[in-house]
DNA sequence: GACGCTCTGTACGGCTTCGTACATACAGTC
DNA sequence: GACTGTATGTACGAAGCCGTACAGAGCGTC
């Protein structure tokens, strides 16, 4: 139904630079496929690579004790995977998982802070990006300790179809789970309120939102906020 | 019991910079008193002034629906409190909260962008600092999901102390339950339990560590992880 | 078309926290 | 020493989620 269902996604980091920056970086990026599941940083291990996502989806996760994990922030068009590299860490803090597979411009580590010296541009938008990112997570935080499951649900479901620009994706309940940090039979439950009120509907991995407007209404006053973030980056 | 009680506390991210950057910088710098409950920055308000703590300490606060509050962050003298302006942003993401009254170095916002633009040690300082934040927040987001009002209330009574320097403040259920986002009875039954074990005690707004030790055990896991983080800046 | 695998539906008791209400206890003020 | 306000203790049912277990249902493979 939306109209931006039909562009192509590119980075809007990249983007928005000045169109001499963006052809010099250009040479140096590297357009890649990033398969759902991949594990592009790991929690605590130095990053090789920084990820500039187009259509793709990155989520960020904070594990505890081995088994539960938490998205703590999603990573769409909008931003960029690696950004402890630009604030002079040479570890994530966090997992960056492949939720949506999809295109996205990579540079080596090395490369990109050599170019974040040479373009305070780059710098800039990454400060930005940063600013958001932060702002992303301790909503997160909240929202997380606040609201049930099937609001939680809504909203990370209307965020993810911000970010790849499409009413349907391959997702299961399991996987759902380890975002929004409860148990499969959780997310199955939510799900199922939400596909009563005919807002979704899904079958085997495969979730499609019907009704994105209600689903907003489903969803917490998170949802408003990150939209407001996201459109406005 | 700690030596560390009988020294001054000084900012660390300030004390960290090369001597004569330090003091270039110290004539812009004003030592200021930060009472109980002073807001220093508000949730989309503009930063006026940025603030390193010396042995006061900062919470970070997210709220939502104008009720609940979370701490999503806690800056002692690791840290400074106004990234955000770091990060080219005029406001702030999160509330600022003096949680422990104390000194701090302010400086106006208008000067510390100058400053910043000046001195690349500084840059790098406040970066290294931010992605500390970060980790702290991703963090904390994490623990508030998983972990129990107790454990959590002993993690947060830990980190600070270790940043306050003390083993004893002044600070009621009702405001920890601002902190950690439960009701004051919620607190009142976790502290109650904790200091059933003898492991802290309290009256009418005062509470002691009793042993540190034994707290630390009960705290969970992410106490091991911001102390790692703490000592390490 | 039988098998196996993955995904989803449902059930159960139990724990934690919620929302609310009211009772007690301490500290300061007059 | 009575009064008042703040801080803490305790109680109750309800809600939400947990851990676990098992049953059904769709899909690919042989």
């Amino acid at each position: 139904m939306r109209i931006k269902d039909q562009l192509p996604i590119v980075n809007r980091l990249l983007a928005a630079l000045p169109r001499n920056e963006y052809q010099r970086l250009l040479p140096k990026l590297e357009l890649v496929t990033l398969d759902f599941g991949a594990i592009l940083h790991e929690t605590g291990s130095p990053i090789k690579q920084v990820y500039f996502p187009n259509n793709s989806l990155v989520s960020l996760l904070t594990l505890v004790d081995e088994r539960m994990a938490l998205e703590v922030g999603m990573v769409g068009c909008e931003g960029m995977v690696g950004i402890a590299l630009s604030l002079g860490a040479k570890a994530s803090p966090v997992r960056a998982l492949v939720q949506g597979a999809g295109t996205a411009m990579r540079m080596t580590a090395a490369q990109f802070s050599k170019e974040l010296r040479l373009s305070p541009r780059l710098q800039q938008a990454v400060h930005v990006y940063i600013n958001q990112l932060m702002a992303q997570v301790a909503q997160s935080a909240a929202c997380n300790r606040f609201h049930v499951v099937e609001s939680r649900l809504a909203r990370w479901l209307l965020m993810t179809r911000d970010r790849v620009g499409t009413n349907s994706f391959r997702l299961t309940h399991e996987f759902l789970g380890h975002m929004l940090g409860v148990r499969r039979v959780g997310v199955t439950k939510a799900a199922n309120a939400l596909k009563a009120h005919k807002l979704i509907d899904y079958s085997r991995g495969n979730i499609d939102i019907l009704n994105g407007r209600s689903l907003e209404k489903a969803a917490c006053s998170c949802y408003a906020l990150d939209k407001k973030r996201y459109g406005n980056p």
